[in-house]
DNA sequence: GTAGGACGTAGAGCGCGGTCTAGCTCAAGC
DNA sequence: GCTTGAGCTAGACCGCGCTCTACGTCCTAC
């Protein structure tokens, strides 16, 4: 068989074994693990394949709940696709936020970053924030 | 004065009035608050120019931890610069890679809306996982 | 002068997403 | 046969970043 230990499967899909369990307790699998006459689990491909989209689901920041919803469905078979695009298309706009928002902190940033390399290449050159001074004024920057 | 209630401060930052008072004792501002005779806090231009960055590194996912060590700094005064530089040069890397991961599921999730769609498009033309068949094989996508 | 709401402090509690422990079993290699 | 390490279950625990509770005070408006 091709199958997988459960430790072979989290040194592919880097979540961890306690994971792994975890996610199976959880319902986001989307079928029985296989198990050993001795009680181990053996993992199918297609568990993996389906792990490895969860990985991915999961750094995007899809909560479980939705991962698990989405496990559901699939557990389910065939019949309930639209509801499954439904979810993703619902994630979707989530992550290009989430992609925005960190476009505008990197150059709030970047422009921060920038303002003490000045600083420090004219060498002390002063106008950066100095809270210790005076508490009262709205001055400056950094 | 221009001094701001915490209420005040809340509704401008976005940040709630727990969460001000939470940042305060976690030592994340840049000075002292100032007070009214009768002990509620008058916030400065400044303190809420520094949450504003406050909200932006956290949105970034910046610790707190790091942004106690940034607001320590300027608490200071003038003179550290470098290690402020620093401290944002080290968080910017983190920004970048946290972008591309997120671009890299944006794909996979586009691309597996898509397989969705053409499936519903071309009326349940199957193709699609279905883990309540055999669950053995290596087979196809979703 | 009194009602109502915003504010104060100290400290407990929470939601999420795992992570870890204890105590046991299984299995591969010597 | 025995050791060793990987795996098993149930359930406790954790880190982070707030959030909420309890209860008292301040202050503005009527």
């Amino acid at each position: 068989m091709t199958d997988l230990t459960i430790g072979e499967v989290a040194e592919r899909t880097g979540l961890s074994v306690h994971a792994l369990r975890f996610y199976e307790r959880e319902g986001l699998l989307v079928g029985p693990v296989r198990r050993t006459a001795g009680g181990r689990r053996r993992y199918a491909l297609l568990d993996v394949q389906w792990l490895e989209i969860c990985v991915r689901l999961r750094e995007s920041d899809m909560p479980l709940a939705d991962l698990r919803r989405f496990a559901e469905l699939v557990r389910q078979g065939p019949g309930n696709e639209a509801e499954r695009l439904r979810l993703l298309d619902a994630h979707q706009p989530r992550v290009n936020e989430r992609i925005r928002e960190l476009e505008e902190c990197r150059s709030l940033i970047a422009w921060k970053a920038s303002v003490y390399a000045d600083h420090l290449a004219r060498g002390e050159a002063g106008g950066l924030w100095d809270p210790t001074a005076d508490r009262q004024p709205s001055s400056s920057s950094s």
